[in-house]
DNA sequence: TAATAAATGCTAAATTTTTAGCATTTTTTC
DNA sequence: GAAAAAATGCTAAAAATTTAGCATTTATTA
């Protein structure tokens, strides 16, 4: 599946795309809900049938109403998403991406402390040879 | 300045703007050059012009041909577009986040070791009170 | 099970985006 | 400084996106 972020998608679809992601998955109410200059029910329906057909999503019945899911699970679009951003923002530097994210968060030292810790063992694991 | 990675922006402002981004500065031959489906000169230009009129970029003239520049520094929209990812995809969780953009970079021992060390340096400083 | 409510299917119009062409201006070069 | 080259200014057509409406189907409930 190709990165939904730059290419392909027109505005409304990735609109959509985004609230699909930050919910998990929505109902055509969700949608409508969550997207700014909120267009008709009928508006959203169409979109979410053109993204379906597009493959980014698929739907199942919940009753009476269709609940759509991301064809690409959440971690893996994060994934792209990420690299994108480091590599168009941060020259590609993981050290500038992740100070960037913390000096935003305003993290307690708890929460440092666990974050330096977790990278230590990335360390130790990622040694194969 | 609107965060320009989700709305306002349409599909090809968004590719150029994030050519912008990633070069710092364009001329159009730039734009060209690393647009997707390689439009004409004229269309890059049109677009451009538009950006300008939207306020997303200025121009100045460097000889003959124009440099266009972005008007909200590169550092800011990094982390726009960063807040939105988290917020999309890793449920507002730093953590999450930067283990995610560490378990795709493969980085050395060493790399890790900075990474870790100037987390444990923000500690330090951002205690206020 | 008939009436009502609430969803979807499909189609076409309105709007926005994307595109390219021609005229003009600016720079280079002979 | 005149001719050629290479840029921009502007305008309008083509294409894609966004939108809403009406018909139909599905589920609820009285």
């Amino acid at each position: 599946m190709e990165d939904y972020g730059t290419v392909k998608l027109s505005r409304r679809e990735r609109q959509i795309m985004d609230i699909v992601y930050q919910r998990g998955h929505v109902s055509v109410a969700d949608v409508l809900e969550d997207l700014p200059d909120q267009p008709s029910y009928s508006t959203v329906r169409a979109l979410l049938r053109i993204l379906e057909e597009k493959g980014y999503l698929t739907h199942k019945k919940d009753g009476k109403r269709y609940i759509y899911h991301p064809t690409q699970p959440r971690h893996q679009a994060g994934r792209s998403a990420l690299k994108q951003i480091f590599q168009t923002f941060f020259d590609k530097s993981i050290e500038k991406t992740v100070m960037t994210l913390i000096s935003d968060a305003d993290l307690s030292d708890e929460e440092l402390d666990r974050l330096s810790q977790r990278i230590e063992q990335a360390k130790k694991g990622g040694t194969s040879s």
